[in-house]
This record gives structure tokens, sequence and C-alpha cells, in this order.
RNA sequence: CGGGGCGUAGCGCAGUUUGGUCAGCGCGCCUGCCUUGGGAGCAGGAGGUCGCCGGUUCAAGUCCGGCCGCCCCGACCA
């Protein structure tokens, strides 16, 4: 490509509407422009590193004997209805009716449509198992697109699903789909971590996200100082020490804490309301959560510096639906209004997090309008309750698995692996008959992957002040012919000659043929972030050579301009080599 | 959806408090000269219904009302 022919609209100054140097630098390298918030178009360099991922994305997965196919964004809604997921999913999905009145939505991922696929012409163990996947355009209304690509209204993905006769069938393609995971991000160039997840509204009982951790990312993942326990914090489970152990079975008898005592507390409804204006510490207080498990008042205590996790609520009562009561529900319950409750005297179910065990001298809501409980001790105040893990970890806390301290760290999610089951082969009827002529649901698993994120991810974990810092595989172009001044003729004939025999040879390659001076380009260069420069200037050529620059390097290699395409080449080569041995470097994946 | 901020030329911004030489600056763009190893210099020039609609006023970018768009923070009693 002629630089002097390309659309690369580049930006000297940072758009307002940034303000993640991934976004800023996609804007101002010209990757990327604007439509409306969460719309982006991509601009021929943004699109050519988009295509580059994609196929890197494509390769991995033809290699695990995944199957490509496109299906239509356009859904009818009754798939949805079906699944009985429009009811969780509904405010995201992105709807309309058609002109003959159809409601019809635009997919926000294709579970629905995948098994509709697979129930209509999948009827034999003998056709399974079977992968398939897509890369195409999701939509989703989303609360509130930000970060540019990172988290946008419209965006390409990868979504495979495995179609399995039992779970040992579904271990194999969930493993081998996280293998090819593996190897796409180490293609990408991305670092990143697999963390164990929640599985959310897409369902299933075990998943993994891959995170690239930064700052920037939406997610917050734990990780064991020690071992190699990683988890988002929706997950994260909190390690549990021997002697809390012991504990949890045998209440303390504590004789040195005066009776309880109720205090006034008027209008003081929160945490730290009361903490203030009582002058204790949060870890002391005994936070009171009435929800609705299936219907049903459940007290759930967790300590008042702690923040309640529900998914592991709902596990540990073992419900499918839970939500916080409402105001009249917990009025009814506890006699008092929102802001006041408290597990003395209280007539529910009481469920608490382990923590709540090494209270000694607690505070409470009384259940009664504007006071509260102090000298609260559990087990002595109110019944000894059952113990669980029902909070949201946070740094410092024991690992699960081997009792270090999590380390706490944010993370952009590039990628996400379930074993669904039998949610959506149930739901929807897709059965097969086995060898014994039994009808069985399909079981079945999901791999998603957001190719724009993968940019997004690597430009927010590698650039530096001047731009951004491309992997050879993905960078829109891998090599920059830059001849430093137009109209000496030497110059410009040794650049073209240059450039025209790396074409020859296969290699992507870019020269910056515009009329402008020297520093000009080379920051336009940086910015962009191709990896390997070349630049042919009036002060090599009377060596006769020429200079060879990676982007992320500060080494500049002086090659005799006759050489110049082979050890382009073979710098090219060495690379490939480089990323090779990392992918491989990947023993079997940590599935737990 | 709640809170905060913003909307003036392609980009970044000033001007709005106190209505009236208030259509401005820098970058970018065009023309010419000059320059050519890290976003040069000089001269000339093009480009804006001041987000939209309505109101107040002799007069509105500026005041009032409504709407739209964009960005940031936060979202389900703690």
């Amino acid at each position: 490509m002629r630089w002097s022919k390309a659309f690369v609209p580049t930006l000297k100054e940072v758009p307002a509407e940034a303000e993640i140097a991934s976004h800023q630098l996609m804007l101002r390298a010209g990757l990327i422009r604007k439509l409306s918030a969460g719309a982006y178009t991509y601009l021929p360099l943004g699109f050519r590193s988009l295509l580059k991922t994609v196929e890197i994305i494509r390769d991995e997965m033809n290699a695990t004997g995944a199957q490509e196919i496109l299906m239509p964004a356009i859904q009818p809604a009754e798939l949805w209805e079906e699944s009985g997921r429009m009811k969780d999913y509904g405010p995201l999905l992105m709807q309309f009716k058609d002109r003959a009145g159809r409601h019809t939505v635009l997919g926000p991922t294709h579970e629905e449509v995948v098994t509709d696929l697979v129930r209509n012409h999948v009827s034999s163990y003998r056709q399974l198992p079977l992968i398939l996947y897509q890369i195409q355009t999701k939509f989703r209304d989303e609360i509130r697109p930000r970060f540019g690509v990172l988290r946008s209204r419209e965006f390409l993905m990868k979504d495979a699903y495995s179609f399995d006769v039992d779970l040992d069938g579904l271990n194999r393609s969930y493993e081998a789909m996280y293998r090819a995971y593996c190897r796409i991000f180490e293609r990408c160039g991305l670092d990143f971590v697999v963390v164990e997840a929640e599985s959310g509204p897409i369902g299933g009982d075990v998943s993994h996200e891959f995170m690239v951790p930064s700052d920037a990312g939406e997610d917050i993942l734990l990780q064991c100082s020690a071992c190699s326990y990683a988890a988002n914090a929706e997950r994260a489970e909190v390690g549990l020490p021997e002697q809390l152990k012991q504990r949890l079975h045998q209440p303390r008898t504590v004789s040195d804490v005066p009776a309880v005592q109720k205090v006034d507390t008027p209008g003081r409804t929160t945490i730290e309301q009361v903490s203030a204006f009582l002058n204790c510490r949060p870890e002391q207080m005994i936070k009171t959560l009435i929800y609705l498990a299936d219907g049903q008042p459940v007290a759930v205590l967790i300590r008042g510096d702690h923040e309640a996790n529900e998914a592991k609520i709902r596990r540990a009562l073992g419900v499918s639906e839970l939500s916080l009561a409402d105001a009249e529900t917990i009025e009814r319950v506890t006699g008092a209004p929102v802001g006041f409750a408290g597990p003395v005297g209280l007539s529910c179910r009481i469920v608490a997090d382990r923590a709540i065990a090494e209270i000694e001298d607690g505070v409470t809501g009384a259940n009664e309008a504007d006071a509260h409980l102090v000298h609260v001790v559990p087990g002595r105040d109110f019944p000894w309750p059952e113990f669980h893990d029902l909070r949201v970890a946070v740094h410092g806390d024991p690992c699960p698995r081997c009792g270090a301290a999590l380390r706490q760290r944010r993370g952009i999610e590039v990628g996400h692996v379930f074993k669904l089951g039998t949610k959506y082969s149930e739901a929807l009827g897709a059965y097969f008959l086995d060898a014994h002529e039994q009808r069985r649901p399909v079981i079945m698993g999901c791999y998603g992957i957001g190719v724009n994120r993968i940019l997004a991810a690597r430009i927010e974990t590698h650039h530096d002040e001047h731009g951004i810092i491309w992997s050879t595989t993905i960078a829109p172009y891998r090599v920059l012919v830059l001849p430093l001044a137009m109209q000496k003729e030497q110059i410009v004939q040794t650049a073209e000659r240059i450039y025209e025999e790396l074409r020859r040879r296969g290699v992507d390659v870019i020269l910056d043929d515009r009329d402008a001076r020297a520093g000009f380009k080379f920051k336009d260069a940086d910015l962009i972030g191709f990896p390997l420069r070349i630049a042919v200037g009036e002060r090599g050529l009377k060596e006769g050579v020429v200079e060879l620059k990676w982007r992320g390097s500060d080494q500049v290699q002086k090659v005799p301009v006759g050489e110049a395409v082979e050890r382009v080449l073979a710098e090219l080569d060495r690379d490939e080599a480089e990323t090779q041995r990392r992918v491989d470097r990947h023993g079997p994946p940590i599935v737990r």
C-alpha cells in the first residue's frame, strides 16, 4: 500500500470523547471513528487488524474440527420466549416489529438459533459430536456503552457451540476450545489469564473467562499469590482458615460483652451513617439483608464492610430465583422500615456469611424504626445461624485452594467458555437417539470471543507515549518503508525497490510516499505502530545502508541496501518463530 | 434509570457569569514561497444555521422552557 493513496486520518490531538489509552489511540491512529454511542466504523487500518485477528481465530477454530457457519442476526422473538430467556435478557435485546407485525430481535448471541438448527437436523448419536461456530456482528442494547470498542452496542463476536452425547464428550469439546483460545490469544499478542467465572444469563455450571489484566478492564479478578487459582470476583471463593472452620461449629462463649442495648439512630439506615453515628467500625456491624428466595423471605447476614454475592447466596440456598425483598415485605418480616433489620428476634430463616462468626460485639438493626442494637453477640442474642461463603471476595482474602492471599486486579474479558449442559436442548427440544434407542437431550457448550476487544486489549496493554505497539500478527501492516525525503531521487528509488521486492515476496508492507518532512512521518509511524520500520535516508545511503527498527525497541540496525529485503524477511521469520514458541509453551489447559 | 459534566469550523478549545465590534484562537485543510533525519517557517485563503425547537428582548452563542446528542460515575434497600 502506498500511504499517499491510503485513507488514514491520524489525529495530533486527543479527541475529548476518549478517556482510556486504547480508545484514544484507536481514534488518533485512524483505526476507528464513532458513528454514535457504542457504534464504530472500522477504517482501513483498523479493519485490516480486525481481519487479521479474525483469520487467527478462524485458523485455530478450524484446527479443532469446528465448522464455520453464518447465522442470521435477525431472530424471531418466539425463540427467545421458548428458551425462557426473553425475561432475563429482555432489556439487552434490540427489538423491533417487522412490517407484518412479527416481533423480531437482533441477536446478542445465538444459543437459540443454533439449538433450533440442531433440533431440526440432528437426531442420531451418529451425527455427534459437532462444533459449529460463526464470526458475526452481535447487537446488545447495553446500559452504558463505554471505552470505545471495549463495550459497544454492536460488535464482532466469534461464537461457537458444541453438541455432544454425554458429559465426557462435552469435557473433550470444552477442553479443545479452551486450548484453542489459549493459542488464539497468544498468537494475537495478549498477556492473558484464565479465571473461573460465573456463567450469568447464558446459563450452565462450569465456565472460564480469558482476561487481559488492565486497569481499563471492567471486570475484577482475584488471583492467588501462591498457587494457580484465579477467578472473577463474581465467582471467587473465600478460603476458610482452620481456626474459623472450628468456630463455625461451636459459638464461642463470651462473658465480657455487656447485654444487648437498644440505641436511637433516627434516620440512620446505611452502614456508613450508623457507624459514623454510633462511632463503631463497619467490621462490627451485622448487615441484615432480606431476600426473597423462590418467594420465601430469608435474612442474609453480611459483615458491614463486606458485600453480598447473590450468586453464592442463590447456590447456598439452593433456589433458582433470588432478589432483594421489596419494602413491604421487609416491613412485614422485620416489623420495621427498610434500614433497621437485624437478626435478633427475627422469625424467618437466617443464613450468615462466615465472617459473622468472628463478630464478638456487634451492631445491628433493632427491627424497629430509628433504632439499632449494640453489644450483639451471635449465638447469644440470636440463634447460631447456618454459615456459608456468601460474600464477594476482596484483595487479601485467603485463597480457597491454598490459603495464601488473593490479589485483586482489573481485567478485560476477551473470551468466555461455558459448559451449558442441557439448558437449551431441553428448553428447545434438541434430542437425539442414542445407541440404545434412548431419547436424550444434546449436551451443549458455548464459547465466545470478543474480536474487537482483542484489538483494544492489545493496545491498552502495549503502547507508549508515542503510540501503539502492535504484535506483528495483528498489526495493520507488518512493515513500513519510510523514505525520509521524497525529493531525493536516490532515496525514493531505493525505498521503492525495497517496497516492491517485499510485496513480491508476500510481505504486507506500506510505503510512506507522502511528500512530508521526516519528523512528521516518524510521528505517524510511531502513532500507528507498524512493527518493523525501514528508514531510507541520505545519511544511511552515503554509507550504503538503510535502518531497520522494531517499534518496541530502541535499537536501530544498519543494513546494507542490497541485504535489506533478506534481513526483513529473516527478522519476520524470527518473530514468527518466537510467537510459535510462546503458543506451544502452553501446556495442557487448567480445566477444573 | 439516578448523579455529574459537556455540545461554538474536521480536531482541541476561548467567549456564556454581566445580552449589544463577539464569530475568535491553536492544530488541520487549500495556494504560493521556503524547508526536508522526530508533527518546520513566512504570506495569502477556504471553512461555522454557536446541537435542535420554542420563548423573552429593540437586540440572544450569552437569559428562560422543552427536546436531542456525547462523555464520566453509579445502579437495585447494606
